[in-house]
DNA sequence: AAATAAACCTGACAAATATCATAGTTTCTG
DNA sequence: CAGAAACTATGATATTTGTCAGGTTTATTT
């Protein structure tokens, strides 16, 4: 098995590159690698969270449940990424739940080594920092998005995120596959909505779908539809 | 003037309350109070900040444009809350503007005292860290609340977190006072709809109104709005 | 105090979105 | 492979919300 964090290159993406060897031997030492089957939880909103996940391989939804009964993915965590931070830090329950979104490898890392290099190490410290400054002023975006653009410039969005942020295969496909309900979670509106846009997108040719694949055919438009126009 | 750090209250709200003495010090010996009229902007969106704000007295928007020209006001910053930290720490432009709902007393602090202290003393890392998280979750929450209620519900919420927030005076009308347009930017709705539904909670007995003052006076029945009922 | 501007309010209408109902498709499972 | 379950799709309709247009009141300035 691979699996000593000194060699482990997803660490470069995320706050733990900050970690000096000795301090990367600890983590190594106590975290725990295991696979989440697509559809299942890796924690829960409201739990307390003994440590954070690092995740190796796959896609994880972060999703917060409404009053209403409706799930509003928050994030998209992937390769690098690592999540329950938030919660570890500020040692509330988390306020979010995890679900895998397709089949996972992820480390999971006790808090303890977290904390202590946290007060050990002023660099990791600092990288944590940065870190969720940036998941900050992402979500005072989402928060203006959410607010601002209609459903049909939002849902256009989120396929240029999706094609820009996981890619597509040689067909042009969107490689992370998402429910249209997921979809609909995202952006924060009802599945049939959700479903109704992306076939008005179909028949004007932004979009083309083969099952459950959907692909970018117009970036272009898309785009403009986002800004606008 | 009695504007030595060391002995102002303020910063035991903040994350300035890790800091030990002779870091205080250099921050008081740095810092500068200016005073901000209302309806000034303390800093604009875009701007590359020298340093932080602490807000000694009165209250700021931090609102972000819209492509389709409207504010969306996505936080408000009152005594003790510190303004620029986000983007200091990410040495990014700041993604927010600020500004002043009524006239305000606001220390600027340099950034070097900031990140100085920030890689010197790891007790205020980890405070830093601490008020960040928990400011990202609540904005999670924000972005719920944004796409899973309604705006009556929003407008509701609104008002009971003014409440709580910001108090009463004697006759019950919310301290706090914001315009019938603010209140909209900071549901994000459309300022005519905001007033139509202060009308309606009028009616009903929720609210009571005067000049530019609002007060709650049925509670419960906001709160049951918000719970969905 | 008159003039002006800014904020507040209301009605009528249009557009966006949700909801309900129903049916077709795909995917999974025994 | 059959049947069930989950997902996708679309129509009809109701609700919510935004927009435009015109008022009134309140605040500010001269």
């Amino acid at each position: 098995m691979e699996s000593r964090c000194e060699n482990c290159i997803i660490r470069q993406f995320n706050s733990l590159r900050a970690m000096n060897k000795e301090e990367l031997k600890k983590v190594a030492d106590s975290k725990i690698t295991m696979s989440v089957k697509k559809g299942e939880a890796i924690f829960k909103e409201g739990d307390k969270l003994d440590g954070v996940f690092c995740v190796r391989d796959g896609v994880s939804k972060l999703s917060k449940l409404s009053a209403n009964g409706k799930d509003q993915i928050v994030k998209l965590a992937s390769k690098g990424q690592i999540m329950g931070q938030r919660s570890v830090i500020s040692e509330e329950t988390t306020n979010l739940s995890a679900v895998a979104v397709n089949d996972m490898q992820v480390c999971f890392i006790p808090k303890e080594s977290i904390t202590h290099t946290l007060h050990a190490n002023p660099n990791f410290a600092i990288e944590v920092l940065r870190h969720m400054a940036h998941d900050l002023k992402e979500a005072d975006d989402v928060i203006v998005n959410m607010s601002q653009k209609t459903v049909k410039q939002r849902i256009a969005e989120a396929f240029l995120y999706l094609q820009k942020n996981y890619g597509e295969d040689q067909e042009g496909f969107l490689t992370l596959i998402l429910s249209r309900e997921d979809i609909a979670n995202v952006v924060g509106t009802a599945t049939e909505s959700c479903i109704r846009i992306i076939s008005e997108f179909k028949k004007k040719g932004f979009l083309k779908t083969s099952g459950k694949k959907i692909g970018v055919t117009n970036q272009k438009k898309l785009l403009d539809l986002v800004e606008g126009f």
